[in-house]
DNA sequence: CATTAAATGTAATGATCACTACATAATGAG
DNA sequence: CTCATTATGTAGTGATCATTACATTTAATG
């Protein structure tokens, strides 16, 4: 499963055929359909693998006391440094999967990607009703062009840096009405 | 020619077939072949085409004299107006290009990005020498995000509500030390 | 009208894809 | 040891892909 994963991160859903995943776990054809049902059967658990073991946990970071701009800000430094930890599987599965040409894991990943944009947009909503949607939109969308740029080379600094500016936009942005 | 750019923006270059371009243009396979070269040809004059139609022209909005931190916003502003623009064939044809499995087609794209950056780049180390690689990162992750926002099916007003809040992020880290 | 060149259509090529029918080998229970 | 079940390997399925060899038609030229 752990090389499934790294497989797909590396090179997304469509870019990986199932002739690769057999060679590289070992095994044949029929024993992956066996195991797995199929390719989609596959990516499923691998996502699911994936929110577990390199996912952002966002229930951690955002259930702390402290201010919501400070937990955001801290959200997108965690995923700065997941998503440059590993080079060759950079950025976020989830959420470059949602571009991925099938239709089935698409749906898949996208539905693990609303989830977490409600957990945002509800911890935001706590204490800021009124900028719930447009902040989590932002840092949804910062967090989709870290992913890409991730997975153009950037390194954990370059990351951490956009980090820093769009926490210090959300600051700024919570503070002026709350 | 315009009916290929507007298939690949909407669906991707390896989503797209030859033979649906053919379909699509009413011609049959040899004349395709005979006037592109091949389907990596098609999509280089596709890419070209696009920065002249629906690419944001980046000469003209950071040419201007107005503060750097304005033209910037600006142009996040001109993102969320043409990446909405056509919801089938949403965001930017650069940007989501970079994604795809083709190493051709993904280069041409590369080529077009990093003109692009560099011309952010330079405009803004005119002015803040010390702030362009930072405020280039932020700008280009951002236009990433929401290039794949677009994609999602976020309309105009959310994109320009992140560009604003971006903008503001923008013009703050610029104002503190110039 | 005859000849030639360019454009087009038919139909195939080999590659790769996800997936599977079938035969064989390993494994467990009685 | 025997038999039933499970796993695995061989080899193929049909689909689709980008691309092209070749025949036919169209257009231009003398």
């Amino acid at each position: 499963m752990a090389r499934a994963q790294h497989l797909f991160h590396a090179r997304g859903y469509d870019a990986v055929s199932v002739a690769e995943v057999t060679d590289s776990l070992g095994i044949k054809a029929p024993s992956f359909y066996a195991a797995f049902g199929n390719k989609g059967g596959l990516y499923r658990r691998v996502l699911d693998r994936y929110t577990t073991t390199r996912g952002i946990p966002f229930d951690v970071i955002l259930s702390s006391d402290r201010p919501v701009a400070e937990a955001l800000e801290a959200l997108l430094e965690e995923a700065a440094h997941r998503y440059a930890e590993d080079a060759e599987a950079a950025g976020c599965l989830v959420l470059e999967s949602l571009r991925c040409n099938d239709q089935e894991a698409r749906e898949a990943a996208y539905a693990l990607h609303r989830a977490a944009e409600e957990m945002i947009r509800d911890y935001i909503a706590a204490r800021h009703p009124k900028e719930a949607e447009r902040v989590t939109d932002f840092v949804s969308t910062v967090m989709a062009g870290m992913s890409a740029k991730a997975r153009e080379g950037y390194g954990t600094e370059r990351l951490l840096a956009v980090a820093a500016l769009a926490g210090a936009a959300i600051a700024r942005d919570l503070h002026a009405e709350a």
